[in-house]
DNA sequence: CCAAAAGTGTTACAAGTACACCCATGA
DNA sequence: TCATGGGTGTACTTGTAACACTTTTGG
């Protein structure tokens, strides 16, 4: 974030800048908010926040995104950390930039808090509005990043429900890296690396029901995907 | 960097760090300075210091490593922010890490500028002194990183003159990556990418003399190596 | 002639990619 | 019975890793 009051004494100030990306309706959308004050009223940002003395940097991006936006306590990873001095007129802004996942944006319905944001919506990452600041580029620092760190690590789990089926997770990996995945060669895949623990339940539906898979670890690991 | 006196206004203050590296002796070895003031005094550290207001991070890096070493103008790559309160016991500074690499030490012999440091020195990564603030940690993820880059980058360029032989290019990603290599694997690899550039003309020593080559491109570009 | 680094190919194995058919279900 | 997604195996290609001998030079 940023579009604070100029500082009084000739420093940098230092923020973060929370990108939070959820997968909705087969595309990767990110998590924005419309500015109510400064030169940028009416524009849309990413959720940020100043960072307050004796706090650490992944404490500030969890503290403003559940403050502004409601969602609790998810994982966090520092991404970028962009200084142009341009990058705010109002003044010389630092800004730690976060990428953080969420399963299907319904679980925590965002709502503004405070009176900071007039509006928190989900948007589509292909289609996305002219963004306040630099936070354009913060975006797509941060799906390139995502996609990247998809290929070799089990993060999918922190976008999915506990349960899902094969077809969901491929899915999933199909929405954030823009391109279709063979399905059988997928499922080789994944099923040799032994991240999932199949539970022997199927999901019903209007087809064949499909096998309930499970994460082994939900925790962050690094692995090799595709 | 650090070491500042506490700021009088209660907001973190924005710093850079820089790890140099450069290889010597077959060695990775890091450039460090030796504190004069503050909490750390005589303790070794990364060169630093505070970012100016409009001043952009990456000109703040290249501007303190020039000013303190006397190094001029050379790769600088972002690496990770460093923000937790405790890391610096004079007051709260948020430091952004900065990897950088050098050919050769010999070229440019580090020198102290300013009174601020005691010393500026080469030393191995895998024998280090104990460092002020969190300089360890930086290091260390440093040094992963570069490892990490050297796998599907060209920057090895970087780290090495202008005409090289194959067995001076394979001795640097042994001293980097810290194993051996096989050379005959080696060099099928890095000729078939098609990076270097046969100059036609020998380097002559003790033993058989051995053909230089040249990188095609001196800038980073992405690839895969290994 | 000896020591030391330069230079060169083949083979075995693993990993990745392309590809087509049958199955189970609800509507 | 049909439309739809679930489920499976094989052949080919590509990349990686292991491995030994000959060449050229200076001393």
């Amino acid at each position: 974030m940023t579009g604070f009051p100029a500082p009084v004494v000739a420093a940098p100030i230092v923020a973060v800048d929370i990108a939070v990306f959820t997968v909705l309706a087969r595309t990767l959308h990110v998590l924005l908010v419309e500015l109510r004050h400064g030169p940028f009223a009416g524009r849309w940002a990413l959720p940020g926040g100043r960072v307050q003395v004796d706090e650490s940097l992944d404490a500030a991006a969890g503290r403003e995104l559940a403050a502004q936006t409601g969602i609790p306590n998810i994982y966090l990873e520092q991404l970028y950390t962009f200084g142009s001095p341009g990058r705010d007129p109002a003044g010389h802004v630092v800004s730690v930039a976060y990428v953080a996942l969420i399963a299907h944006g319904g679980r925590f319905p965002p709502r503004p808090g405070g009176d900071k944001y007039a509006a928190v919506a989900w948007r589509p990452v292909r289609r996305l509005p002219a963004l306040a600041y630099d936070h354009a580029a913060v975006v797509a620092t941060a799906a390139e990043r995502l996609r990247a760190k998809l290929a070799y690590t089990n993060l999918a789990y922190t976008l999915l429900p506990r349960e899902f089926t094969l077809g969901e997770l491929q899915e999933m990996y199909e929405a954030i890296l823009g391109r279709r995945l063979d399905r059988r060669n997928f499922r080789k895949k994944v099923l040799a690396l032994g991240l999932l623990h199949a539970l022997g339940r199927v999901r019903r539906g209007p087809h064949r029901p499909a096998a309930l898979y499970a994460f082994r670890h939900r925790r962050p690991m690094v692995i090799q995907v595709l």
